[in-house]
DNA sequence: GAGCATTACCCTTGAGCAGA
DNA sequence: TCTGCTCAAGGGTAATGCTC
C-alpha cells in the first residue's frame, strides 16, 4: 500500500479539551478532518489510514531543551537547569529571530501539561512507523498567506483563512459552522508535512534541541491549485 | 427561563521593537 | 538604557446566542 497521506495534529493540554487532526493526500485533498480527545480515540480515527501515513506533523514541542528532561515538566522538585543563559531550544530562538514569535519550552512555561502531552503524543505515534516532525502552523500561515492578519480564535479570521486555503486549492468539506482553530492548525500542520516530503520546506534548529519544519519562502507555486 | 454551545477576552513568559 | 507595548498558545471564564 503506498504511503501517500500526511497527518497534521494540533494537541491540546489534556483529554478534557478538544484537539485537532487532519489527513490530506499527495494531491492536497482532505481525506479526514476533525477533533479528538484521548489517544485511544485518535488511534481509532487513524486506524483506516495508518498504513498509508507518510509524515506526521505535530504542532508542539517533541523534545525538551537538551539540558532539561521530562521530569522538569512533571515535578516541581526537579533540579535540572539550563546553564545556557537563554531559555528554550535553539530552534525556537531561531524562529523568533526570523520574526515568527513562539513560546519557549522552558521549566517555567505556563503550559507544562501541554508540553508534556506533546512528548507523550510523539511516543504514542511512534507505532505508525513513519516520520514524525515538529511543525509550527503560525509560521506556515505567515509564509503561505502573508497578507492574512488577525487573531486565530476569531470567527472572522477562521473564515478568512478558509477562503485563503480555498484560493490555494485546498477545499475544506462543506460545514454549517467555520472550522475550529484546532482543526485549521492541524490542516496547516498536514500541509507542512506534505511540503517536507516535496522538499519545499526547511528545518530550523540543531541535533541537540531538535528541529522545527517550516515552508520555504517560494510561496506562489508551493501549493498548486487543483 | 433553563440549559447548552459558541465566542471572545484575559492571563501567563519572554523576545523584539519603538519611543522617551 | 529603560519602559511599555505586542503577540505567540492553551486554559479559564464571562458574555452572547440559540433551542426547547
Amino acid at each position: 500500500m503506498p504511503r501517500n497521506l500526511y497527518l497534521g495534529i494540533d494537541p491540546s493540554a489534556s483529554a478534557a479539551r478538544d484537539s485537532g487532526y487532519c489527513v490530506i493526500n499527495d494531491s492536497q485533498r482532505i481525506i479526514s478532518i476533525g477533533k479528538w480527545r484521548g489517544f485511544e480515540e485518535l488511534a481509532h480515527i487513524l486506524e483506516p489510514f495508518k498504513q498509508q501515513i507518510c509524515i506526521v506533523g505535530i504542532d508542539g514541542p517533541l523534545q525538551p531543551p537538551h539540558e532539561l528532561h521530562r521530569c522538569c515538566f512533571t515535578s516541581e522538585e526537579c533540579h535540572h537547569e539550563q546553564n545556557n543563559s537563554a531559555p528554550g531550544r535553539i530552534c525556537e530562538r531561531l524562529l523568533i529571530r526570523r520574526g515568527y514569535r513562539c513560546f519557549l519550552t522552558s521549566k517555567n512555561s505556563f503550559v507544562k501539561s501541554w508540553v508534556l502531552r506533546c512528548f507523550d503524543l510523539k511516543d504514542f505515534l511512534s507505532d505508525l512507523s513513519c516520520q514524525i516532525i515538529e511543525v509550527f502552523p503560525y509560521a506556515t500561515r505567515k509564509i503561505l498567506f502573508p497578507d492574512l492578519h488577525g487573531k486565530k480564535q476569531t470567527r472572522e479570521f477562521r473564515l478568512n483563512l478558509q477562503k485563503h486555503l480555498k484560493d490555494r486549492g485546498i477545499r475544506l468539506p462543506e460545514k454549517e459552522k467555520p472550522y475550529s482553530h484546532d482543526e485549521l492548525d492541524a490542516l496547516l500542520a498536514a500541509v507542512t508535512a506534505r511540503l517536507v516530503d516535496l522538499r519545499q520546506a526547511e528545518r530550523i534548529g540543531d541535533e541537540r534541541d531538535g528541529y522545527i519544519y517550516i515552508p520555504l519562502k517560494i510561496s506562489e507555486d508551493i501549493i498548486t491549485p487543483l
